[in-house]
DNA sequence: CAGTGGTCTAGACCACCCC
DNA sequence: GGGTGGTCTAGACCACTGA
């Protein structure tokens, strides 16, 4: 029960840091060290388990990376949760991955203007009296006159110099923000809903207002959580599709 | 800019380490090291680094954390992408946030049947004249009698026997099986896209076939891609609503 | 200031892969 | 068998935290 490893003959056991990290584990799950409390120092820690420092250091990595602890140099390492967290993850290379566009699609800008948004449209923004680059626009499929979504970008006021590029050249808005200024896009939250198709939207795609559409609604943020930019899409929904995949990741035990 | 870490005086720099892993990082990306490659061997890096072994270990840790290499026992490590993975992460704790649905919602089951489903319905479930499960019912908000989405649930014949639990007792299909049988939900796809109600449908929620429906359908794999159990949901367009947030993890330096 | 975790060295044995 | 990465030890200096 105690020490394997080592120069002794059978070896054919786990490693002794991944017992640690377990035995670790389930002192935390069992509430032994409890949410928010400093576990033993690493020094006592090597006591008790007979161990080198590096070894009972790649156990609380292990902790460290499964979310459960959290070390800080000076302090200690604390008790962040009880069981592992992020058990299914959507994840993606890039954004573009999110937006699902073809790669083959153009943005075709319809109207480019400095202006207080009407409220009512983007509620959740903050749109509050401030004034915003508005651009809208038509995304096509290229070499197609098929629209895929009429769209609405609302950019910071920061990055109104933004504008003078849009006119040339290609690549998404935000991302052509983030090369120029040097800001980072920490944050996307985007959501779906269905609506009918707004006038102006009906018109730019030659529908009508009683068919039915696909809003998406992006606000892209950076680290500070301010916005740098938001759009809202109307996707004819006779088009539309969105498909996501998850995956199961960490965390194996504690959900038996 | 050999060695600046040890006794010598000025350590005010970065670790020795992450500077092995950035200039391994940068040869990487340029192509010196070619992705499918073998790495120099760890004591050839700490040779050219001057390092020791651990310093070198602790560099080519950064770089399996960022998925650009894999190393292997015996044999080495490889370079498997020339740029860091997973930008953009949607992360939840559970299957229960990628539904969305509220907690005081409960299933009331129609019709439970083995059969063989009609085609054209599950396209891509692999549904080639074999028998499942088959759970037709509507996802309810508790103590209330609107309806949020009619369900058909197909479930593996291999779980066939969960038929029994429904009767009783609560709790997602999806989990139910994963304690009855041991098995895990490892991936799960969903889709999202926009169609008329479907009779049966409209009739389980006193709508009509011209009501515009979100068809939500999911797949849900084991870890052998096998199909554990699928599910197409028919929601009432004017109550359906999804929202998603990713945030930016790892990966900070190659995309500016 | 004492004590913590972060970094680093030097050396060792082992399990595994490939020749 | 020879070389690789995986694990482990013993000891050291440093940066940071908190009293």
């Amino acid at each position: 029960m105690t020490s394997p490893a080592k120069g002794s003959g059978a070896v054919n056991e786990r490693p002794q840091y991944v017992r640690i990290s377990d035995l670790l584990r389930d002192r935390i799950a069992s509430g032994s060290y409890g949410v928010g409390a400093l576990l033993p120092t690493e020094g006592e820690l090597c006591r008790e388990f007979r161990s080198s420092r590096h070894t009972v250091r790649e156990a609380l990595r292990l902790l460290t990376t499964a979310g459960l602890i959290s070390c800080r140099q000076g302090s200690g390492c604390r008790v962040m949760a009880a069981v592992p967290h992020q058990n299914y993850v959507h994840a993606m290379r890039s954004l573009d991955q999110l937006f699902q566009y073809a790669s083959d699609t153009r943005f075709f800008i319809e109207k480019t203007e400095v202006a207080v948004p009407e409220p009512g449209n983007f509620p959740d923004i903050g749109t509050d009296g401030a004034e915003w680059l508005i651009v809208r626009g038509l995304r096509l499929k290229r070499d197609e006159d098929i629209p895929i979504c009429a769209s609405t970008v609302l950019v910071n006021k920061t990055y109104t110099d933004i504008a003078e590029d849009l006119a040339t050249g290609a690549g998404a808005i935000y991302r052509r923000i983030e090369k120029r200024f040097g800001v980072e896009v920490a944050e996307v939250v985007q959501d779906i809903t269905v609506t009918s198709m707004p006038a102006r939207a009906a018109l730019a795609m030659s529908l009508t207002q009683t068919d039915v559409a696909v809003q998406v609604r992006r606000r892209y943020l950076d680290k500070d959580k301010r916005v740098i930019l938001a759009s809202v899409n109307y996707h004819p929904a006779d088009r539309f599709s969105y498909t996501m995949q998850l995956r199961r990741e960490g965390a194996k035990r504690p959900w038996s």
